[in-house]
DNA sequence: ACCTTTCATTGGAACGTTCCAACAAGTATG
DNA sequence: CATACTTGTTGGAACGTTCCAATGAAAGGT
């Protein structure tokens, strides 16, 4: 036998009281006398006696553990976010179990359903790929936040993000504001955060006066996708790029340097999300940062309150994001 | 009463046959027949029945899970690493609970405490900080492989690195071969990862001949100190900088730059890793690439033999790095 | 017709906790 | 001096599973 861990009686043998004692002693119950505690703790040291969570959470019925579920580890904002929701949870005593579907809907489904088998008392979803009915089956069993989108009105669940169609204004009038005019958006393709993106960026340039400079070039979130669409781009001679998100604006940046264009002289390049590499000094991305550690705290923040309040109506939160101004944004050049 | 989950026993009612026979059908034995095992799945399918893993793993005395500590999750090579860990562990009906102490030994020693109560019935150490006794419990406690560390000598445990003696060997090879003799490695701070890359460039250094060469400026595993480093380095006017690792590679770049320099001509540079941003268009990043996911498969693969075999001896695993040529080396420009 | 096997099913113990009701032994209250 | 509280402690039930031994029914062998 492979050192069978020990247990609560093992303790309560070798200190000489009951099982009820040693629970009541281990959870800090004040109705404990102290040469007993004393005892109690000393015999659980010397036993290297640990807690089983399993039984525990069987016992109160609660596992004091929230599942999240992270939409894809290689970029970088979501581990950010994630940091905020640690953070916060730790704070309150709470363990969370990761888990992350690759961005693959049934993958996400599966791991999903093995957090809900360790009945996790909430779930944050930091980014996800479900239809609307999985998630809308999800959300009335467990309570449930939604990190980055803005998922309430198809199912009942909490929801903090940062307002998608504002932060593409912030971008717009940042450009204007340099002489801007023909600014071009490379589209983060076919999901809600883009489309509000994309939409804020209609908006803001009518609102400018610059309707008819409007264009939308179809890209995507990855670097790759970001590279193309600007060589797209770059055919209608644009002096700026708003690019859907940082990773993609990175790629963005690499098509223009290597049209021959410079950055920002000829061509300024304004990226969203404001991951902390953007910050690096090669990059040195100007950007509208969103402030996801804090999107994480408040999804932790929504999920405690409401683990305690079940029925409270679903919540929308948006926080705002801010401009970032670095190096790849400036004026406009005016070619004589 | 919000909801209470439905347990086995309201299944069985349901189906009309005791909870034995539901546990039975549920775990898939042949010993039931096909009409219970249909009336029985209908029947949880009705009630949105779901195992209680916390039950389970009480009654069976496993967990089915395995502990993940990441040392830092904002460094993109431990991302890397993890997918593996998830996809090689999911293979195996395993669940993983990740954390994340932030390079705090503290706050990593509260963390896997945490995760034993769980009963996890194994630890994978995605690097980490823990002072050798802790480790030395805890792999005496739990199966234990460590990954991108060689901890084999201070604590009996499994590790999958990559021999970094080698790999470091493989950049002065590579800048050698292009002409370089003024090489100065930028080194990656305190820690156990960085004196192998060190020494490695230290001896590769000598078996070409260019031991009057060797030139160590210490720096860090981050940009900003990549790019501190990188600006000590300049005065001696190397023609390469053979960095730590990718992330402070990225601010030694900046850094060369900001010098007026041009890369690769006037001083290549080559980072270690092969973190994924490094392939980016814009960084375009020579480098020392690690396997990454391959290390996570193999450190997972070693936990769930190890989990089988708690006897085995501990084995050390070596993965080989390769030379990733990108646009940040190139051959020696002669002065004239 | 009887014994043995196989098959499908079941009750109950066990896993390691928490928590409630109960209980001595003292201490205060009338 | 009885009554009522407090203080420290305890046994046992419960939580939702799995698993073992036992059971009854059907089938097979002689």
């Amino acid at each position: 036998m492979p050192t069978s861990r020990p247990t609560i009686n093992d303790v309560a043998t070798r200190a000489g009281v009951s099982k009820s004692l040693v629970s009541l002693a281990l959870s800090g119950s004040t109705r404990v006398s102290a040469v007993s505690r004393q005892r109690i703790v000393d015999a659980a040291a010397e036993l290297g006696y640990r807690r089983n969570a399993a039984a525990r959470s069987l016992a109160v019925r609660r596992s004091h553990t929230i599942g999240v579920l992270i939409l894809d580890l290689h970029n970088p904002v979501f581990a950010e976010i994630l940091d905020g929701v640690q953070i916060e949870v730790r704070e309150h005593g709470f363990s969370t179990m990761l888990i992350s579907g690759g961005a693959d809907p049934a993958l996400e489904q599966a791991e999903i359903d093995t957090l809900l088998q360790f009945q996790v008392e909430g779930l944050i979803l930091i980014a996800h790929r479900l239809p609307a009915h999985v998630l809308t089956a999800i959300a009335a069993e467990v309570p449930t936040v939604v990190v980055t989108r803005d998922d309430i009105a198809v199912a009942n669940m909490d929801s903090v993000s940062n307002d998608d169609v504002a932060g593409a204004r912030l971008a717009v009038d940042h450009l204007v504001e340099l002489g801007h005019s023909r600014i071009v958006h490379l589209s983060g393709g076919d999901n809600p955060v883009s489309h509000a993106r994309a939409e804020g960026y209609r908006r803001a340039m009518t609102q400018h006066g610059l309707a008819e400079h409007i264009r939308v070039v179809p890209g995507g979130l990855t670097d790759a996708k970001g590279y193309a669409a600007a060589r797209d781009a770059l055919s209608s001679a644009p002096t700026a790029l708003f690019v859907a998100n940082d990773v993609a604006a990175i790629g963005a940046i690499a098509a223009v340097e290597n049209a021959n264009l410079r950055i920002p002289e000829d061509v300024s390049v304004i990226g969203y999300d404001g991951i902390s590499i953007g910050g690096m000094r090669r990059l040195n991305l100007t950007t509208i940062a969103q402030p996801l550690a804090d999107l994480g705290r408040l999804a932790a923040q929504h999920m405690l309150y409401r683990i305690n309040n079940r029925t409270a109506p679903a919540t929308r939160q948006h926080v705002s994001a801010t401009l970032v101004i670095r190096g790849t944004t400036g004026p406009v050049v005016v070619t004589t």
